[in-house]
DNA sequence: ACGCCTACCTGCTTGC
DNA sequence: TGCAAGCAGGTAGGCG
């Protein structure tokens, strides 16, 4: 479901809404969400009594910064929200871990799917450079504990909304790359953040065909990318958000930004450019939505191709 | 290192 | 109406 701008709205409202609380106890009720510490119990005794000191995000997490200084993650995955339930609300079936408040309130954990991830690790490391790819997965399997937030994300690409991510340095990521530009896109080592919604956005509006390759780029349609995925995810992160079935930020409300989308989850509606129907194919298994006339097709040397 | 594929889960929509 | 198949915003892990 979230991708960086839900993300960051989901950051953002908790912010307001929980920085300076006190967590006084953990219901873990599917133990799987918690990675680490293990087992949940241990999750859970280790975060009582802890203060949320300020709320951020780096790539598709959500980090609750704590006061002594430990950082907890939540990967929201495919259907995660954290939701924040004033007291006296009543219990919901799908929140699968529920922080308790000491002013009553909860923040919970609500996710349908089971497959988001919490985390609690050590401060620090950040906003160092990537290590060596692997390294970081690795680590977390094999460590002994205190792990840093860092090691988590040390695979992870740049944030696009940085102003240190220039055009210059997309497109020295983006340099001797074979693969299509979808499947870059979504690649959270190139670049963090970008989903199947943004990604598909992102093309249209550069009028790239999602089948080209990185290495077929001209250095003006690098910069026209470059551009188009700072310009859909800043206008995502502008109104809330896309709910395109569930997405919700921590107030329980849905974000504006589907009625705004372009291309995705529009197959045969009209392109706002050219009035060519929406198209839609699959790659590396993911649904794909563009318009046929304005991003063109490359150059197909070999094989049978649709 | 890269690309491709599967698994992880549940619920909703679609087509017969 | 029932039922099975297909689809969904993500990503770790295994394969060649």
């Amino acid at each position: 479901m979230p991708e960086l701008p839900e993300v960051e709205t989901v950051a953002r409202d908790l912010q307001r809404r929980v920085a300076g609380a006190v967590i006084t106890d953990v219901d873990v009720r599917w133990d799987r969400t918690v990675r680490h510490p293990e087992p949940p119990e241990r999750f859970a005794a280790e975060l009582r009594g802890a203060r949320i000191q300020r709320v951020g995000r780096r790539a598709k997490s959500v980090l609750l910064h704590l006061a002594d200084g430990r950082v907890m993650t939540v990967a929201l995955r495919m259907t995660g929200a954290l939701i924040v339930a004033p007291s006296g609300t009543p219990d919901d079936p799908y929140a699968r871990v529920v922080f308790h408040l000491a002013d009553g309130r909860q923040l919970r954990f609500r996710d349908v799917r089971k497959f988001g991830r919490i985390g609690l690790w050590e401060g620090g490391g950040l906003h160092r450079r990537a290590a060596a790819p692997g390294a970081a997965s690795r680590a977390v399997r094999e460590s002994r504990d205190p792990y840093r937030v860092g090691d988590v994300f040390a695979r992870h690409g740049p944030e696009p909304l940085a102003r240190s991510f220039t055009a210059g340095r997309f497109g020295a990521r983006l340099r001797g790359r074979t693969g299509r530009l979808k499947s870059l896109l979504l690649d959270q080592s190139l670049l963090a953040g970008v989903g199947n919604i943004y990604a598909d956005e992102a093309l249209w509006r550069a009028r790239l065909h999602p089948l080209r390759t990185a290495n077929s780029l001209s250095e003006a349609e690098v910069r026209r990318l470059h551009r188009a995925v700072r310009a859909v995810l800043r206008q995502g992160i502008a109104n809330r958000g896309s709910s395109i079935s569930d997405y919700v930020g921590a107030d329980g409300e849905p974000g504006d930004n589907a009625e705004q989308l372009a291309v995705y989850r529009r197959t045969g509606e009209p392109c706002l450019r050219c009035g060519r129907e929406i198209a839609r194919i699959v790659i590396g298994q993911r649904s794909t939505h563009f318009c046929p006339r304005c991003q063109r097709e490359p150059l197909l040397w070999e094989g049978p191709q649709a």
